[in-house]
DNA sequence: CCTGTAAATGAAAATGATTTTCATTACCAA
DNA sequence: TTGGTAATGAAAATCATTTTCATTTACAGG
């Protein structure tokens, strides 16, 4: 059960893998919980400078591949230009969800009502995967690509 | 029915949307056939070069903005860097299939094992969607990540 | 509580894919 | 054949992400 032991539950699995615990690191990862949107390299930067000057940009990409890696975050490119952070499969997550991405407005939706179905479908697709490739699955993308309300009618 | 009138298939498909039939285009639109893996721009800039050293890479990437629009192609990230494309739904389009992304090592298997159930559901979820928010789906991308047999072992 | 050491960090520079600019060319409807 | 406009390419600009490197820091051991 959770609270077990002292700090985050994020400590521990940094441990595992050997990892310390840095003030930028305790930073990023509150971050990351306290968002709800996908959030940019650039965005955490901004929210982490302002808590602690002394954190800087490259230490915020570096945590972010270090977490992606490990299956903490999913990285996200929804097409404009940077790639946007989620904490997935771990407490404070936001709920699981796929995207509508408009290739036109660049605007995403995401949604989650046919989720059940949708999970229910993909984890046996994990595991038939993951057996027959010895592939270790951490996460999955699932966008759907086209266009919206407003860009569609037009053109 | 295929074949009815003069030049390749897409020759009407530009004409639908107003765009002029131009040298580079069909270059592009000839390589892009003719290439079974997921291509990027520099790649494609290449060998259109090789054909008619006037094509620029300029021209390149804005002929594939157009065709990812028109749903013409699928545009890739796989986090390597830059973007691949691929035909979709359009004659000489490799078969339908998703992709397996090692984190690790980058690597990308493709794999079209379980395609039939996936499509069939997919389909479905497209309709529902597409009814739902009004949007006009014109392709998905579908990638599980983790680490694969080579890489998932020691660390 | 100290210490040694490898890991972590940040500033600054480098990188490199993609985009923008702008003057020139060429498709194609009339 | 021709005019208007879309298309093009060379070169410069952008800008997210990565690399370098000197300095700092977490933390295992003593
Ligand atoms: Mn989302
Ligand atoms: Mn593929
Ligand atoms: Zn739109
Ligand atoms: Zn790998």
């Amino acid at each position: 059960m959770p609270g077990h032991g002292r700090g985050p539950w994020w400590h521990e699995r940094f441990q595992e893998k050997g990892w310390r615990i840095t003030p930028a690191r305790e930073v990023i990862m509150d971050i990351l919980h306290n968002t709800k949107e996908h959030i940019s390299a650039a965005d955490i930067y901004v929210k982490a400078h302002a808590v602690n000057p002394a954190i800087g940009l490259t230490t915020v990409y570096r945590t972010l591949d270090m977490l992606e890696k490990t299956g903490i975050v999913q990285k996200f490119d929804f097409g404009d230009g940077m790639a946007r952070y989620e904490l997935i499969n771990n407490p404070g997550a936001k709920d699981h969800h796929h995207h509508l991405i408009c290739l036109n407005c660049k605007k995403i939706i995401d949604y989650t009502e046919f989720m059940e179905d949708e999970v229910d479908f993909l984890e046996k697709t994990e595991k038939k995967l993951s057996d027959k490739y010895r592939f270790k699955i951490t996460g999955h993308v699932i966008n759907f690509y086209g266009l919206c309300k407003e860009c569609g009618s037009g053109r």
